[in-house]
DNA sequence: ATCCCTAATGCAATAAACTGCACTTTGTTC
DNA sequence: GAACAAAGTGCAGTTTATTGCATTAGGGAT
């Protein structure tokens, strides 16, 4: 899976686990509202600001580590 | 530490472990080397695509999680 | 049916990432 | 010292994310 949709899910099951809006969100994260459905649809290629933005209200820990392989 | 720094260390280490130049990542990444630079010197606001490419280059994984409180 | 809330979308404007080129700086090797 | 390679920087152009506004679609409740 890749991080596109990663991301997509991510943001969509913790933000309804949550139980607030998308303009909620919008307003808690500063990201607005056309970006935050965008990225929800998986559409769009956000910037690392907007990724942690959203990641930050949401709880959500991104973390870079090296690939086993 | 924030991610854009956690970012920025991780593409140089990991850069300099497999002993490659700026200008080599940007070739095997399709990124440029301007980009390449200035990410690893931890300025500019990379897009997700930008990311995940130098990610796939360098053997690096980009996960999200939920963060244990 | 209407009303309300949420999500999705078209369009246009702005902000910013990305790029290439030329140049400078730094470090290393000879 | 000179010569070379890698990294850093200024600038201008292109691309694209981000934004706001207006509109549409859908579901739920009365």
């Amino acid at each position: 899976m890749d991080l596109h949709q990663e991301l997509q899910n991510a943001l969509r099951r913790r933000r309804e686990s949550l139980a607030i809006t998308q303009a909620h969100l919008a307003d808690l994260s500063g990201v607005s509202l056309r970006t935050v459905a965008e990225i929800e649809r998986g559409n769009g290629n956000p910037s690392l600001m907007t990724i942690c933005k959203l990641a930050d209200v949401l709880g959500v820990d991104l973390r870079l580590m090296i690939k086993k392989p």
